[in-house]
DNA sequence: CGTGGCCCCTGTGGGC
DNA sequence: TGCCCACAGGGGCCAC
């Protein structure tokens, strides 16, 4: 469900709590939590201790890259880094009620200071919590991500699909490429800029790749400001959908008229992704 | 090595 | 109404 603008637009939500500590963290599936401040031959087992899901630390920050989006928490002198990877259907929310609405597949409820809660809730669970030690390890982890989609720019977004044989499709939704888009914003991102989605990557040329770097920008930078497109499951952290979805142009719109040029829209899939284009406007 | 294919999981919508 | 299948915003792991 989430990807960068859904994603950015939580982290948004959840900043008013800097400044405030966790008081209490309620982990009803350990299999979605992993913790990386132990030695584990396997962490995907789960956290051995809750508490050390944060209870007793004061957030400090709320930091993302693509559709990652980390909780830095201090707790004395220890930092600790909460994890959040929300997958197809992850859903973050913060409830000042008592009661958490729609309890099913709710997995993890941290309690703040002013008994607010902060409710993750995943009913596919692909998504999950990961605990880590401290920023340093995030920004390991972080490495291994391309550069953010929400401001790349020409020159990184060449460097990164440089040689490479695949179809630009393809190499968008490489998290290790580019960190952000997922199937909505690149077929968004591809039709405003007018390309081919089965297009070699590494055939581009400069011209096409400056387009294809603006368009990601424009796609991603409107979708931010309208909240996040809500085609189903996607809230926000005060339960209120998004209005991205009204700016689509071809996502989810195959035989429907191209809203350019009038031609049927086309579908395909690449990377086992269904994928949507103009055969008339993207070459 | 880069890459495509398969799988993880629950829910929903369409065809019959 | 119900059953079955295809498919859904993501990504880890495997074999080639």
């Amino acid at each position: 469900m989430p990807e960068l603008p859904e994603v950015e637009t939580v982290r948004r939500g959840l900043e008013p709590l800097i400044g405030h500590r966790i008081v209490a963290c309620d982990v009803r599936r350990r299999d979605v939590v992993r913790d990386r401040t132990i030695e584990s031959p396997n962490p995907r087992r789960g956290v051995i201790n809750p508490d050390s899901l944060g209870t007793g630390s004061v957030i400090s920050a709320l930091v993302r890259r693509g559709k990652q989006l980390a909780m830095i928490m201090k707790y004395h002198t220890h930092e600790r880094v909460v994890l959040l990877q929300l997958g197809m259907s992850g859903q973050v929310s913060l409830v000042s009620t008592p009661r958490i609405p729609d309890a099913k597949h709710v997995h993890v409820v941290w309690t703040l200071d002013d008994t607010r809660r902060i409710v993750f809730r995943d009913p596919r669970r692909f998504g999950g919590v990961t605990l880590l030690p401290d920023q340093q390890t995030l920004d390991r982890a972080w490495s291994q991500l391309g550069p953010d989609a929400l401001s790349i720019r020409a020159p990184l977004l060449g460097s990164a699909i440089e040689g490479s044989q695949r179809a630009i499709k393809a190499a968008l939704l490489d998290q290790g490429v580019l960190a952000g888009v997922g199937n909505i914003y690149a077929d968004e991102s591809l039709f405003r800029a007018g390309i081919d989605p089965r297009a070699i990557s590494g055939s581009l040329g400069p011209d096409r790749v400056r387009a294809l770097a603006d368009s990601i920008r424009a796609v991603l930078r409107a979708a931010v400001r309208a909240r996040g497109s809500t085609l189903r499951d996607y809230r926000d952290t005060n339960n209120t959908p998004g209005s991205a979805q009204l700016l689509h142009q071809v996502y989810n719109r195959a035989g429907q008229a191209c809203p350019r040029c009038g031609h049927p829209i086309e579908s395909t899939r690449i990377a086992q992704r269904s994928t949507c284009w103009c055969p008339c406007c993207q070459h």
